[in-house]
DNA sequence: CGCGAACGTTGCGCAAGAGCAAACTTCTGA
DNA sequence: TCAGAAGTTTGCTCTTGCGCAACGTTCGCG
């Protein structure tokens, strides 16, 4: 059963079963093979990285680590969802992105880097995969598929930040709010009666983190949205019952 | 002469002579030698690259590609500034970067891509080194130093996004306009007895892009810092004179 | 069960900066 | 040399959404 948490498009967590509970982590090849990185690998290759890796738990709202450390491991995020913070002088957060389970993440290395570019924080409680850095050159070396489909998945990460600039440019908060729901949903939305739901805990502040507003004012956009039958909302959760509204109201 | 272009951290233009009166382009291998993703070859490997490449001249305004369209070739800034323009559905432009040269662009093949994610427009006339991208492939493979150098060079790209994201969502515009103009200064820089000249002809239109706001809030501002003596503006051309102050203005 | 902390809502006033309009300056090309 | 295009300046008005403040709600924990 364990090994079928990733065989579907998104994960799922067990039910009812925290993770703090598995003491003994079986890892097996079939966990790793559908994922982009290790999707061109043979099952040898796969056993081989995975007897390599370390596992390990993060609670909701602890950082996996932290903006300018030195890079010493990069990770996969087995299940979850990590927010990546960046911590202005002056104290401010901003949200650069989500990153859904089944990506890897922490790869400064990808950039020559020896320090992380900004704070990995679990928007939920985490399971990670977790190699030392050292075997970063190995691994892009020795398979082949491993640096192609990495860099894919920073060049989306990429394109989503220059979404992100462009947003802000040109865009009413109302229409930011309206889209980073709607990425949020895309990203990590689990399907629900009253509609689709933002698959881990997010507040009104993480919401203006990442659209560059304050809670304030995200808080007046749910409670007109939730009014109009668009969204539903309730204490550190959010559920999009109307998505084509929504797009409506982000589009032009 | 000619290969003396890019001996200096900032190439200078040949004074007084347009390339368009060149007929005859001498490339020397010293000419390469000192950028980045060639600086760990040697003279035999940069010659071949050389052979290979062709070089193209643009006028200001134009643009050596458009966002969307297949990423057939990848270029060297030999001399000139790119500006790197996303336009919006409704027509609006946003300017998410400038590359000055001696830098590698339209490298979309970096992340797997086959189409540009962006136009690149010269700011100025340009001149640039030109390969087609089934050559991208072997010049990674063959030249031990170039993916390494190619994706540090990538990496400063993707910190600077973030400083832009980070830029937006928690300052003012005065702020972001003062930190656009010292950026632009830093990587793109002249000294005249004046002060620090931007080296490529760029309007209010120009800053309004770079940094979310109109082209009348640019112009208001340049006034009042002109007033004060912190820079000095003509027609498409900024002098910031003081810029320490300047960077206060844009700090916390 | 009750307390405190974290999270959420709402009203009000205000300032930043966008939008609009009009005039002015500099440059270009016929 | 002159007309028109492109770039710039400036004044005025008006909206957005932030800051502040107060209060309400939910949750977790002893």
């Amino acid at each position: 059963m364990l090994e079928c948490w990733l065989s579907a498009p998104i994960p799922h967590k067990l039910r009812g079963l925290r993770y703090r509970d598995i003491t003994v982590l079986r890892l097996d090849e079939s966990l790793l093979s559908p994922l982009p990185p290790f999707s061109t690998l043979d099952r040898p290759q796969i056993k081989s990285i995975l007897d390599r890796a370390t596992s390990r738990r993060f609670d909701a709202g602890t950082a996996v680590f932290e903006e300018g450390a030195p890079a010493r491991s990069f990770y996969l995020l087995l299940d979850g969802t990590i927010r990546v913070v960046k911590t202005t002088p002056d104290g401010e957060q901003v949200t650069a992105l989500h990153i859904p389970a089944g990506q890897l993440f922490g790869i400064a290395q990808a950039f020559r880097r020896d320090t992380y570019p900004a704070t990995a924080i679990a928007a939920s409680e985490l399971l990670t995969l977790c190699w030392p850095v050292s075997l970063w050159q190995s691994f892009v070396a020795d398979y082949p598929g491993f640096a192609t489909e990495t860099y894919k998945t920073i060049g989306d990460r990429v394109a989503e930040m220059n979404n992100r600039i462009i947003e802000m440019s040109t865009q009413q908060v109302e229409q930011r709010v309206a889209r980073a729901l709607l990425r949020l949903v895309n990203q990590s939305g689990k399907q629900t009666p009253e509609g689709i739901e933002i698959s881990f805990p997010i507040t009104r502040q993480d919401v203006s983190e990442m659209t560059g507003t304050t809670l304030h004012t995200v808080s007046r956009l749910l409670s007109a949205w939730e009014k109009d039958g668009l969204v539903s909302s309730k204490r550190k959760k959010i559920i999009v019952c109307d998505p084509h509204r929504l797009v409506v109201l982000g589009g032009a």
